[in-house]
RNA sequence: GGAGAGGUGGCCGAGUGGUUAAAGGCAGCAGACUGUAAAUCUGCCCGCGCAAGCGUACGCUGGUUCGAAUCCAGCCCUCUCCA
C-alpha cells in the first residue's frame, strides 16, 4: 500500500476503490495543487442506473468529498454506437429517442448523489452527443459499420500484417475506443479534466484516452479503475430474483432497495459499508468485526444507510422498521406491498400480482412445496380463495418475501 | 467473393425421425439446518387450466412424413481459413 499525500487518493484508497492507476505519484501531487475535474462515462442502454453503477456513482461522490470536481458523461453519442467491450455479443441499437429518454430518467438519480451546480466543486452532467453528433459520423456508423465485424477485419491480410509489424491501427474499425478516448480530449479541453475513472473493464479505452490526449495536445491525463465489486461467493453483485437492483424507486421499491442491502453475505459487509456508505472508517471496522449473529446489525445499517443516501431518510427508516416487524416480531410492517383481492382472489393469482412468483404455475408448485403461508399458517390448497376484512392478512413466500392483503 | 463449421430453454451444452417440454451442468426459487449469512443435503425449475387437457418452444420460411429439434430446399446470422 502506497501512501498518498492527497486527501482524494488517501480516500480512494482507504475504501477499496483503486484497482489500477496509471500515474499514481503524479496524480497524487496534482490532487494536492488543484481542484481535479475528473469524469465517468454511463452509457444510456437502460432506463435506469443499477446498483453496479453504484461504485462509479460513490467514486464520483468521493471526489466531490475530498474537494475535486465530479463530471458525469452522458454516453448519448457512445450509446448509439455500441461499447464491445466486455460483451461476448453486439447489443441492439437503440433509437434516439430511446436514449434521449432514458438519459433524462437516469438525471435524478445522480442529484441524489452528488451537488449539482456552477461552483468549483459542483458536479457537471454533460451528454457526449454534444460533440459526437456534430461528427455526422454516427450515422455513418450505424448504417455501414454494423455490417463489419472485427473478428473478420482482423483476419484481413493488411490488418494482420500492421498488428505483427507493431505498427498502429488507424480508426476506423475501432470506433468505439476512438470515441471514447475522444470524450476524454474534448472534456480535457472543454472543463479542464484531468482524470478518467472506470470499471477494469474500461482500462483500455481509458489509456487510449489519455494517449490521443499527450499525442494531439501534450496534455496529461490520468486514470483510475474499480476493481470488479463480486460477492463473496465470486458472483457479480447486483442481481436478485426479479432482476437487476435498479436505482430508481419506479423499478424496484426503497423496501425492496434495503433488503437488498440486508441480504449481503457475511463476508462482504465491510466491504460494502466502505464502498458504498459515508460511517468512518473506525466505525466500519468495529461493524465488521461483530461476532457471529451480532454481524446482523452490521448489515442493518449498511441498508438502512445505503437506502437514505438514495431514498431519504424517511424511505429507509421506514423500510427498516417494517424489516424488524416482519422478520425479528413475526408480524408485518406497513411497507410491505400490498395487493387489493377484492371480494376474493385465487392464492396463485395473488402471490404472481405481487411479483413473489413469476407465474401462476410456479406459485402453485411453492404452494405444493409447503412454502405459501397466511398470517403464518402453511397453505396447502392451490385453489384456495383469498379474501380480506377490515384488518390486513400477512401472505408469506419462504422466509424472505412477505406481503400484505387488502380489500 | 471461395471453402469449411455452426445457430437448442436465462447461460453453457447433449440430442441426428417417434414414450423429447427436449440429458447434464451453471444460475435461480423453495424445504431442512441457521442468523433474512455461508456451507451442506433435498425438492422444483416454459405457459394457461382445479383437472382432463390445451398452447407455445430447438435461427427464419416452406416441404417430405402418420409423426421432425432431428430429413430436404431457400433465406438470415455467427465463427474459422483463403482472396
Amino acid at each position: 500500500m502506497t501512501t498518498y499525500g492527497s486527501s482524494l487518493m488517501r480516500l480512494l484508497d482507504e475504501r477499496g476503490y483503486i484497482h489500477q492507476v496509471t500515474d499514481a505519484a503524479a496524480l497524487d501531487a496534482l490532487a494536492q495543487r488543484q481542484v481535479v475535474p475528473g469524469y465517468i462515462g454511463f452509457d444510456a442502454t437502460a432506463p435506469s442506473l443499477h446498483v453496479g453503477n453504484l461504485v462509479s456513482i460513490m467514486l464520483l461522490r468521493r471526489m466531490q468529498q475530498a474537494g475535486h470536481k465530479p463530471i458525469v458523461l452522458m454516453g448519448g453519442g457512445t450509446t448509439k454506437v455500441g461499447d464491445p467491450s466486455g460483451k461476448d455479443e453486439s447489443r441492439k441499437l437503440l433509437t434516439h429517442e430511446e436514449i434521449d429518454a432514458n438519459i433524462a430518467s437516469i438525471r435524478r438519480v445522480f442529484s441524489r448523489f452528488l451537488t449539482f451546480g456552477d461552483g468549483p466543486t459542483d458536479a457537471i452532467m454533460v451528454n457526449n452527443a454534444e460533440w459526437l453528433d456534430g461528427l455526422q459520423y454516427i450515422d455513418f456508423l450505424r448504417e455501414v459499420g454494423r455490417h463489419f465485424t472485427i473478428n473478420r477485419m482482423l483476419t484481413f491480410e493488411s490488418v494482420k500484417l500492421r498488428l505483427d509489424r507493431e505498427q498502429p491501427m488507424t480508426f476506423l474499425e475501432f470506433n468505439y475506443m476512438i470515441l471514447q478516448a475522444y470524450d476524454f480530449l474534448e472534456l480535457s479541453r472543454l472543463a479542464g479534466c484531468r482524470l478518467q475513472m472506470g470499471g477494469s473493464d474500461q482500462w483500455g479505452n481509458i489509456v487510449n484516452g489519455i494517449e490521443l490526449a499527450r499525442r494531439i495536445d501534450g496534455t496529461e491525463l490520468y486514470g483510475v479503475t474499480t476493481p470488479l465489486i463480486t460477492t463473496a461467493d465470486g458472483a457479480k453483485m447486483g442481481k436478485t430474483a426479479s432482476g437487476a437492483v435498479w436505482l430508481d424507486e419506479k423499478m424496484l421499491s426503497s423496501y425492496d432497495y434495503w433488503q437488498f442491502w440486508r441480504n449481503t453475505a457475511d463476508a462482504d459487509v465491510g466491504k460494502f459499508l466502505r464502498l458504498f456508505t459515508d460511517l468512518p472508517l473506525e466505525e466500519i471496522e468495529a461493524l465488521e468485526k461483530l461476532p457471529g449473529a451480532e454481524i446482523n446489525q452490521a448489515k442493518v445499517v449498511l441498508a438502512t444507510e445505503a437506502t437514505a443516501m438514495l431514498h431519504g431518510m424517511d424511505a429507509a427508516t421506514a423500510a427498516e422498521h417494517t424489516a424488524r416487524e416482519t422478520f425479528e416480531k413475526g408480524g408485518a410492517g406497513e411497507d410491505l406491498p400490498t395487493l387489493s383481492v377484492g371480494d376474493g382472489m385465487n392464492i396463485a393469482h395473488a402471490l404472481t400480482a405481487l411479483r413473489f412468483t413469476p407465474s401462476n404455475k410456479e406459485a402453485k408448485r411453492k404452494i405444493a412445496e409447503g412454502a405459501v403461508r397466511l398470517d403464518e399458517v402453511t397453505v396447502n390448497d392451490p385453489s384456495l380463495i383469498v379474501t380480506a376484512g377490515d384488518e390486513p392478512v400477512k401472505l408469506s413466500l419462504g422466509r424472505k418475501k412477505h406481503g400484505l392483503l387488502i380489500r
